[in-house]
DNA sequence: GCCGTTTTCGGCCCGACTGTTTTCAGTCG
């Protein structure tokens, strides 16, 4: 294993480091240099080539750290120094040009960059004119009331900065679900390799499907001996024993990691104990004659309780007698709400057909983006003829699978969708979503949903709040009313399966229930693989108690296109 | 720093929204 000592974790910036370098991980870091140079004034033109490389390269299907320099060279807006750069951080885990402007910039201020509302300008201004070097000593003036009077700041700025910087300080020492899956996976591997008899599996919250988590559970069948020869010192810094079942340390530095320990003939009892949560392995304890958890929940007289079932606060008999009726990944016909390289995606139409294909749904819906998203490529309608020309080509190659015709449709500000009419009715599908103008009140932000929602054309309601877990807040909706507007209308709501969204929250979904309206757990996906991300929120929706019947991408194809137009 | 010619250097590049301005800079997707 090499290693990989980072720029960015010296400033506590997280981010997963793994080597080899992934493409994302390259872009992330061209990024941060091009936002840092811009604190230090450099050239402007020479900062938008890396902000631009930064862009081309995260979209780029082939791994940057498997090309030559050459081959490098050969990528549009990767020149000398910018492959230079590349290979650099492939084989030493350091651009030289990005320490040397990290070395003189204080850590916080490169952490203020990370304010949402920020950019690089206005950090600079505030960092060299006003002499603030972290987002805690911007907020103390803040609620000091003194940023309203520095020139370029008035109150709003100051209220948006301070809400902000708490968002910010709510996340710190989080994790979203899938990078503490990722990092789990990593482990296990790395385990795998040197003990491929042993047993690990991730549990606790990741286990029970929570989405912030502050540290990582592992369970292996290994000791702590087989795991010293297992991480170097670089990788796994441990802490303490805590007890002579549980090791503790630091995973790269950084991520808070727990490993239990069990022997082999008491691995289930002890998978179930440290998955959790403490209320429920006390009230439902493990028996000493069972063998699994299947039979543990025999014993109780309760069907199985999957993982993420058990924080429900009060097992009842209602909730006992969904369990049966709850989504599962078998449910799913189809996949809704997918992107291709029409707009913003990394694979073509045919591609991401072919995989969602081969994952064994039966139709594929693509959605790219509306024309208003100039930056997404968003569709024109002359593009739009070209896309639907190619779907009727590739569903004549296919009797058993489908792919539909739909679009990821702007809600423009006053709540229009992005289109004229008579584009609208030629789409099987309709995915209305926010992406411009996220700075609203409640009462703005709701009645400009709800004339979305009421458009006869839309029949998703996308990514309803806009959040992205723990690095923004959603906007404020009142949700009462949307969901009765989506049920008056037809229309259903989205659970964004992107990991980093997941949204609407689960906590939602009761509402959602009560009333009838369909959820649609949508992948989003820009690429191939991220088709899958489907997992994520089935995941969710169970959280929610979701049951198969009201999720919209059970429908067959045909029956989703009747929901579509209005008639089911 | 990259690109594409005008082949050796000048021009790079979307549009809406917001807040703080008083005509626009900064941010975002």
């Amino acid at each position: 294993m090499v290693m990989f000592e980072s720029n960015i974790q010296k400033h506590n910036i997280s981010f997963d480091y793994f080597y080899p370098v992934t493409n994302k991980e390259i872009a992330t870091h061209f990024n941060l240099l091009a936002k840092v140079m811009e604190l230090h004034d450099e050239n402007q033109f020479k900062i938008r080539s890396y902000a631009n490389a930064s862009i081309n390269l995260k979209k780029l299907d082939t791994p940057l750290a498997s090309m030559t320099l050459d081959e490098l060279q050969g990528l549009k807006g990767v020149g000398e120094a910018i492959a230079d750069k590349i290979q650099s951080l492939v084989n030493t885990g350091k651009i030289p040009t990005l320490v040397k402007y990290l070395a003189k910039t204080p850590p916080g201020v490169v952490e203020m960059l990370k304010i949402n509302g920020l950019g690089p300008k206005k950090v600079a201004l505030l960092w060299k004119e006003y002499g603030f070097e972290s987002p805690g000593e911007l907020l103390y003036a803040c609620n000091e009331n003194r940023l309203v009077e520095l020139k370029g700041f008035g109150l709003k700025s100051q209220e948006s900065i301070a809400q902000a910087i708490e968002f910010l300080q709510s996340a710190e020492g989080k994790y979203i679900h899938s990078k503490i899956e990722a990092q789990g996976e990593s482990i296990i591997k790395l385990i795998r390799e040197k003990h491929p008899d042993s047993n690990t599996e991730i549990t606790g919250e990741w286990r029970r499907g929570i989405q912030e988590l502050q540290k990582l559970e592992l369970i292996t069948t290994c000791t702590k001996a087989d795991l010293e020869i297992v991480f170097s010192e670089e990788d796994f810094q441990w802490k303490k024993d805590v007890s002579s079942h549980e090791y503790a340390g630091l995973w790269k530095e950084y991520l808070p990691a727990y490993i239990f320990h069990s022997d082999k003939p008491g691995w289930n009892k002890n998978l179930y104990n440290t998955t959790g949560p403490q209320p429920f392995i006390k009230k439902y304890h493990w028996k000493a004659d069972l063998d699994n958890e299947k039979e543990l929940f025999k014993e109780y007289k309760l069907p199985y309780l999957s993982p993420e079932l058990r924080d429900i606060e009060k097992i009842d008999e209602k909730s006992v007698s969904f369990v049966n009726s709850l989504i599962e990944a078998k449910d799913i016909r189809g996949t809704i709400h997918n992107h291709s390289t029409y707009s913003d995606g990394i694979h073509s139409l045919e591609e991401m057909a072919d995989a969602a294909k081969k994952s064994g749904y039966e139709y594929f819906v693509i959605t790219d983006h509306s024309q208003s998203s100039v930056l997404a490529r968003g569709l024109k309608p002359d593009e739009l003829h070209k896309q639907w020309h190619e779907i009727d080509k590739l569903n004549e190659k296919h009797t058993e699978f489908k792919i539909l015709k739909g679009i990821e449709c702007d809600i423009l500000s006053h709540g229009d969708l992005d289109y004229d009419e008579d584009i609208l009715k030629q789409f099987d599908l309709i995915i209305a979503s926010i992406h411009i103008a996220f700075q609203m009140d409640i009462e703005k932000a709701t009645s400009r949903m709800i004339k979305a929602i009421e458009n006869p054309y839309t029949n998703i309601i996308g990514h309803p709040t806009g959040r992205l877990i723990l690095s923004r807040e959603g906007y404020p909706l009142n949700f009462p009313k949307i969901i009765d507007a989506c049920r008056e209308n037809q229309v259903a709501i989205e659970l964004n399966a992107n990991p980093l969204r997941l949204d609407i929250d689960y906590s939602i979904l009761n509402q959602c229930i009560d009333k009838g309206v369909f959820i649609a757990i949508n992948p989003d996906a820009h690429n191939r693989t991220a088709l899958q991300d489907t997992k994520y929120g089935i995941k969710a929706a169970r959280k929610g108690l979701l049951p198969k019947e009201l999720c919209l991408n059970t429908l067959s194809a045909r029956d989703l296109l009747r929901f579509c137009r209005k008639n089911i």
